[in-house]
DNA sequence: GCCGTTTTCGGCCCGACTGTTTTCAGTCG
C-alpha cells in the first residue's frame, strides 16, 4: 500500500478551494477571507505541517488558524480529505474552480453563469460566449463576452513563470527605456523580482515622475508591447512579444518609499503590516502612511516600517514567514552579501564539460574577488561530460599542484564532482578520493527511484569517509525537471550528524537548495556552500543568484561554508574525514 | 472563521481599472 503524503501545498489548495466555493455560495466575506488567510499562512510556513503535528505543536498557535481550521487541517492530515470541502462539492461541481481561474472571472460572475445558464465548465462557457448567450445576463455586455473568449484563448497558452535571471534581461531593457522618458526620476523593479523569488510571474515596475501621464503613454507605446491589458493614468499592464506581463505604476516622489514597499509585497507581508498600522490608528497604502488625512510617512521604506515600530526588513524576507515577528523581537538575521564569499567550491573545466582551462578559470575567479576556487570536474560515470577516470584525475591533481606553486593571491583546491551510483557507492575508489581536498557527491542518474531507495542511496554516499558535500541536493531544474523524490529532512539531519556540507548551487535553473531547505539546514547547524557550478569564465556570475537564494533562506555569513578564509576552510574540509 | 494592552462582540487591508452602468459592482494585484 502506498502512503499518500499530504503536503502543505495540498492543504493550502484545499483551503483556497473552500474559500472560492464559499464565495460563489455568497458566504460571509470575512469567513471567506479567514480561509484565504489560513491558506496563506500554510504556504508561507516554511515547515511541514505534518511534522509540526507529529511534534505535538498546537496548530491554533499559527496566525489565522483557530479551532475550526486546525480541526480541518488535522482531519486532512489524518484522512487525506477535508469534510468541509466535500460538503461544498455536493452543492457545486469542482469544475467551477476552472472557471474562476479564467482572467476576469470572479465568484460573482461564476455564480451568475452557474445559476442562470447552468454553465459549470470552461468548454460550456466558451460555447455560450460564442453563441452570444452571455449578453443576456444582467451585468454582462458584449465587451465582457469578448474579453472572456480572449481570456480562454490566452489560458490555453500554458501559464509560465519566468526564471528570475531571464526576466532580469527584459527588466534591464525596460528600465533603460523608462529612464529615458523626460520627467522620470526613479525606475525600480519591485514585486517578486525584488524579493528574489527564483521565478517571477510578471514584472512590476515602479516609476516616480512629476507627471504620470507621459509615463503611461510611453509604456503602451514601447516597441515590444504585444497587447495592452489595461491603461490608466497611474497604472498600466501590458504583455510583451515574448508573453511576459509587465505592470507599470507611476507615483510622485514623496510616495516613493510607500509605493516601493507596497509593490514589493508580498501580499501576505503587506496585509500583516497594514494590520499593525491599523492597530496604531494608521492607514497604510501605496501613497504613504496616514493618520486620518495627514500624511505621516512614506518618503522611504524605512519610514513606513518605523511608523509601525519595526526596523527595515530586507525584501527577500517579506514572505509572511515570520519576518515581521522576528523584526518585532529585533531578531532579524544579518543576511549574507556577495562580498562575504571568499571562494567557490564547484567549477568545471574543459577536461570535462566546461569551456575554459584551469588557468582561465582561476584568473576569472580572481577577477571576481575570490581567494580560493575548487576545480571539481565530473567523474567517469558521466560519460556525456567525458568524466574523469582515475588516471586523468591524477594528472589533473598534479597540474593543480604546479599551478599552486606558481600563482599568488588565490588557492586552487583539488576536487571532484563524483557521481553517486544507484547503490550509493561513489564512482571513484577511496584511494583516489583521498588525494583530493574535497569530494562533492552528485546524483546524475536514476532520478526516478522510489523515495526510500533514493534517500538511502544518498545517505550511503554521505557515509563514505571522503564525502565532503552534496551537490544540487534535490536535482530539480526549474521549469524543466521535478526534484527527485527524496526525504530532504533526513538528508539534512544526516549531514548534521555526519558533519558534511550541502550545496546551494547558483545556476539560475537549479538554485538548489531552495529557500525552505536552506532554513532547514541552518536550523540543524549544517553549513551551506554557495557555489557557481561554473562551466565557463562567465559562470561565476551564478554566485550572485546563489546569494539571493541564500538570503531568501535567511542565511547569514556564519551559515555559509565558503565565507571562511582559506585556512579555516581547509580545516573544516579535513574535519569531514576524521 | 479569527481575534483581542480599547474588545469574548464586533470588527476584519487598500486602491486602480474596466465595463456596464447613471453611481457602482466586479476583478485584480
Amino acid at each position: 500500500m502506498t502512503v499518500v503524503r499530504i503536503g502543505n501545498e495540498d492543504i493550502a489548495n484545499a483551503l483556497d478551494e473552500i474559500a472560492n466555493l464559499l464565495e460563489i455560495d455568497n458566504a460571509n466575506p470575512f469567513r471567506v477571507r479567514a480561509y484565504r488567510n489560513a491558506a496563506r499562512t500554510v504556504r508561507g510556513l516554511g515547515k511541514n505541517l505534518e511534522t509540526l503535528v507529529q511534534q505535538g505543536r498546537d496548530l491554533k498557535s499559527l496566525p489565522g488558524i483557530g479551532r475550526d481550521l486546525a480541526a480541518n487541517i488535522e482531519q486532512m492530515l489524518d484522512t487525506g480529505h477535508m469534510a468541509a470541502l466535500e460538503e461544498l462539492h455536493k452543492k457545486f461541481p469542482a469544475s467551477l474552480e476552472d472557471l474562476l481561474r479564467i482572467s476576469g472571472m470572479g465568484p460573482k460572475r461564476v455564480q451568475a453563469l452557474y445559476h442562470q445558464l447552468g454553465i459549470k465548465s470552461v468548454p460550456q462557457l466558451e460555447r455560450a460566449a460564442r453563441s452570444g448567450r452571455l449578453c443576456e445576463l444582467p451585468g454582462f455586455g458584449s465587451k465582457l463576452q469578448q474579453q472572456i473568449l480572449d481570456a480562454i484563448a490566452a489560458q490555453k497558452v500554458a501559464e509560465v513563470r519566468w526564471p528570475r535571471a531571464q526576466a532580469a534581461m527584459y527588466a534591464e531593457q525596460l528600465v533603460g527605456y523608462l529612464k529615458s522618458i523626460p520627467g522620470v526620476s526613479e525606475v525600480l523593479v519591485t514585486g517578486s523580482y525584488r524579493r528574489g523569488k527564483e521565478t517571477v510571474g510578471d514584472l512590476d515596475i515602479l516609476v516616480t515622475a512629476a507627471k504620470t501621464d507621459p509615463v503611461m503613454q510611453s509604456i503602451i507605446a514601447y516597441q515590444d508591447v504585444k497587447q495592452v491589458l489595461s491603461a490608466g493614468s497611474t497604472r498600466s499592464s501590458v504583455i510583451l512579444e515574448n508573453g511576459l506581463q509587465v505592470d507599470v505604476r507611476a507615483v510622485n516622489q514623496q510616495s516613493l518609499g510607500a509605493a516601493l514597499h507596497y509593490f514589493t509585497g508580498s501580499k501576505a507581508h503587506n496585509i500583516q503590516l497594514r494590520r499593525l498600522g491599523q492597530k496604531r490608528g494608521l492607514k497604510i497604502n501605496e501613497y504613504g502612511v496616514f493618520k486620518g488625512k495627514r500624511h505621516v510617512a512614506g518618503n522611504t521604506e524605512k519610514q513606513v516600517f518605523r511608523s509601525v515600530g519595526l526596523p527595515w526588513i530586507p525584501p527577500e524576507l517579506r514572505e509572511g514567514g515570520g519576518a515581521i515577528d522576528a523584526a518585532r523581537r529585533r531578531a532579524l538575521p544579518q543576511l549574507i552579501e556577495r562580498d562575504d564569499l571568499k571562494g567557490d567550491l564547484h567549477t568545471h573545466t574543459q577536461a570535462t564539460d566546461g569551456q575554459a582551462t584551469i588557468e582561465e578559470m582561476v584568473n576569472a575567479a580572481q577577477r571576481h574577488g575570490l581567494r580560493y576556487i575548487a576545480i571539481t570536474d565530473h567523474s567517469r560515470h558521466l560519460t556525456v561530460a567525458h568524466g574523469l577516470d582515475r588516471k586523468r584525475l591524477l594528472r589533473q591533481i598534479e597540474h593543480i599542484d604546479r599551478i599552486n606553486e606558481a600563482i599568488k593571491g588565490i588557492t586552487v583546491l583539488k576536487g571532484i564532482e563524483v557521481d553517486i551510483l544507484e547503490d550509493g557507492s561513489l564512482d571513484l575508489p577511496d584511494a583516489v578520493l583521498a588525494r583530493l581536498d574535497l569530494v562533492i557527491g552528485a546524483v546524475h542518474s536514476r532520478f526516478q527511484l522510489p523515495r526510500k531507495k533514493q534517500t538511502e542511496r544518498i545517505l550511503r554516499a554521505m557515509d563514505d569517509r571522503y564525502f565532503s558535500m552534496l551537490a544540487h541536493p534535490s536535482g530539480r531544474l526549474i521549469g524543466a525537471r521535478q526534484a527527485y523524490d527524496v526525504d530532504m529532512e533526513r538528508l539534512v539531519r544526516h549531514a548534521a550528524e555526519r558533519g558534511c556540507f550541502l550545496e546551494l548551487n547558483g545556476q539560475p535553473q537549479r538554485l538548489d537548495l531552495n529557500d525552505v531547505y536552506c532554513r532547514m539546514a541552518q536550523e540543524h547547524g549544517v553549513l551551506i556552500s554557495i557555489n557557481s557550478d561554473a562551466h565557463s569564465v562567465a559562470g561565476f556570475g551564478n554566485l550572485d543568484h546563489g546569494i539571493v537564494q541564500a538570503r531568501r533562506g535567511w542565511l547569514s555569513k556564519k551559515d555559509v561554508l565558503n565565507t571562511r578564509p582559506v585556512n579555516a576552510l581547509k580545516r573544516l574540509l579535513r574535519q569531514t574525514r576524521s
